[in-house]
DNA sequence: ATTATCCTGACGAACGTTCGGAAGGGGTGG
DNA sequence: CCACCCCTTCCGAACGTTCGTCAGGATAAT
């Protein structure tokens, strides 16, 4: 299918150069076709950038509820960790991960609405999930009674944004020097009063 | 100063639009002079970029070395603490600090080398201002013993990157409750054993 | 015959850049 | 004081290139 090629090149095009920097002929050329044929298929590059955009949010919240949907029954630290991991090999392997950070952080100036709105979709659906488990994990002692369920989440998200962000700029190998620490550190840090 | 100003304009068009999304024509309007006249004063798009970069990684760097130079005899506590404060007054209302995030993380493709490099400076620069304050830290018993210097260090790297990132993506609001979730749970897992 | 797909050709607009010259100020020599 | 030249700053005009987009036709499959 040539739709889904010409989206797999604007992928990568659109998360390397951007959407100003990313040009339809070199996408085209990628694909093996002239850019007026990518007419065929999409009606402009604000269409194309959309498609292509919105089916990778879609991935990525689709990652997150099965992630933790299947894996409910786990304790609390390999369910949180596992997660981490999870996105660490995910974002190593995925083109679409640049592509997601940089239209959330940096879209297109005359999209900034739509990407806005997604991003905290995606955000808030991140934050309703950890909440709970929080919650749970403070009942059951694990977590420090002191510490609010939300700040725990909270920090827990820092973590997750600190490893991709390290991952995207430095590599796999400083990603995963800053997830092992990270963690280190941040479940030392909820963990129940020790005695 | 027309070339100042120049460098003005072109840094919040920059930091809004990148590399490539921003136009001569429209910084050149943004000062009242033509495009051209841009070329009396920069030799091009890229010196122009370049300047403004540089600039702005130095007084980064700056900021690093004036801070810890003026206070190190503070306890480590309000030390590590009042950096991340410190950043985070700076870059809510420093419009140089978007662009500096966006050229790191996502530069134009033919000046990648040279803003890694710039990049690179930065993030050693404060591993090594790091690393010997957590060792200190680490004699004088306020840190937990049995954890690496670099891992404290590096986990305070992620904290650090996880609030200029919410501050960018979600405002100084959420910014500032993530950077106290974040410290809390920082401070509570690098601290040494409680009895 | 209809439909899907890709093409050639061309469009106007915007891009960064170059050239030549117009204005103006400052300093120097007559 | 004036005339000269230099030097800085800016602009009009134009360059070649690339951009996204549109119209119309060719080809092949259904």
């Amino acid at each position: 299918m040539t739709a889904s090629r010409i989206r797999e090149s604007a992928l990568r095009m659109f998360a390397e150069h951007g959407y100003e920097g990313a040009s339809l002929a070199i996408i085209a050329s990628e694909v093996g076709i002239k850019k007026q044929s990518i007419y065929t298929h999409f009606s402009g590059k604000d269409e194309l950038f959309q498609e292509v955009f919105l089916e990778t949010v879609n991935k990525q919240i689709r990652f997150l509820h099965d992630y933790f949907s299947n894996k409910q029954k786990q304790d609390v630290e390999s369910l949180l960790y596992g997660f981490l991991k999870g996105f660490f090999v995910r974002y190593e392997e995925d083109e679409g991960a640049k592509f997601f950070l940089r239209s959330i952080f940096f879209p297109p100036a005359h999209m900034k609405d739509m990407t806005g709105e997604q991003g905290n979709q995606f955000v808030h659906g991140l934050e309703d999930i950890l909440v709970p488990i929080m919650e749970e994990a403070k009942n059951s002692g694990v977590l420090e009674g002191s510490l609010s369920s939300r700040a725990a989440a909270i920090a827990y998200t820092a973590v997750l944004d600190a490893i991709w962000v390290e991952l995207l700029y430095a590599g796999p190998e400083r990603g995963m020097e800053r997830l092992k620490a990270a963690w280190l550190v941040y479940w030392r840090g909820v963990g129940a009063n020790r005695k």
